[in-house]
DNA sequence: GTGGTCTAGACCACA
DNA sequence: GTGGTCTAGACCACG
């Protein structure tokens, strides 16, 4: 169900976060839905369950997913954005820096606005969600 | 003359290597220009040396610096990019997480491309170059 | 009759003990008064019956209501509070971690005197009853 | 330093994340102060490093702390409150319920007030700060 | 069954 | 030296 590379040195538990918010951004995962176990996922992608936890209590703190007590973990039904400056600061910084990087490697205007869009369309991002 | 913040979770390393690179896209450094030494920038934003040497060092790799012995370090003349398939893919990585989370963060794809034009006109990226 | 927020990190069955507390504290259910029989609550608010006996049991246990085999589950007629140290103690140390909490919101002293005669208003706690 | 009771049924990490908390507010902790490395505490407190982590970690979303990479974690010199309503209703219930627990203890209002009072002094909550 | 917490011990990147 | 991540395995509260 999701893709984790163990030899990444991205997190394993920021890889998971990335996956189950595309999940839920492609509609692979609907609101209410519910999450695997955090048993269940950590058999499946033998990963530790901490590692698992960690991954869904970041995401419930940001509001994308909730647990119901005994009953397991459900993307929320109302995700709503909410103001922050902060991390839109340093998503710039990051974007601005990750340009940077894609033109040294050769990539003109052109080609990265089109990466760009590509990416936006395979992420299922529109205007008209928002 | 390059922005440090030593709060950020980005090593200072990478940031110096990003201050550079950025100088050289919006042509404050133009090659043949000599960079400041080790020990100078070392004393000017008060960083641990061993810090600076290894920004130089992996940008020397990255062939976009050069070190002539006994004279300084020096923006490259010709600096062509070479193909790396590894690192294009880890930035289309990287370029998807972000969006992600500009996505969450409220901003819808309008937005998003608003934003990629406006830092690549900062940057000074543009077709000719290339 | 009784709120109760299947997402809040209390549990529900102290969220329902709580409920009903505060109800006899305004005089919504007076001393005699009869309760909802689990299994009739159990429905109105969707919860597991095990966990509204759990509420029950537990109010039992503090005096609060008592069960007549047969007949149902009642305020009791007089509850008279019993020395604990050991609960006060557990109380107090809740009671300045909340402060603190409140405090680092922003609110200052005065705020939070305010904060709290309003909401020991609107549980009619007064000098007289105790 | 910092006083945990192991046998607590609150987690250590959020008994260690109080500790400091009240620590800044006294003054024990002025803003710019190094705080004990992870390895450090846990060998004082005879706690698992993780567990100081986590409540390093946590205090350092919250902006209390800050950590320099390599060279230690500090109390952040300018603490902003920042808006939080969802923040400030869970204190109210919170705090609601304990005032409803301390009455049902045999505490009257004016006993409350008075508990209330002497707490804000005891850690040193005054009009003049906030 | 569910998630939440904790320990012990390990490895890594950074400065 | 510092903090950040991960695993393995354990115990607990809740429903």
């Amino acid at each position: 169900m999701f893709k984790i590379d163990q030899r990444s040195s991205i997190p394993i538990y920021q890889q998971l976060i990335q996956e189950i918010k595309q999940a839920i951004l492609k509609g692979i995962l609907q609101p209410g839905d519910k999450l695997p176990s955090v048993r269940e996922l950590s058999v499946q992608l033998t990963i530790n369950p901490n590692t698992i936890q960690k991954s869904y209590q970041e995401l419930e703190k940001q509001k994308i997913i909730e647990t119901l007590r005994g009953k397991g973990t459900f993307v929320t039904t109302h995700y709503k954005p909410g103001e922050d400056k902060e991390k839109l600061d340093r998503l710039k910084e990051n974007l601005r820096n990750t340009l940077v990087e894609t033109y040294y490697l050769g990539l003109n205007k052109d080609e990265i606005m089109q990466l760009v869009q590509q990416l936006l369309e395979e992420l299922k991002i529109g205007e008209g969600k928002s």
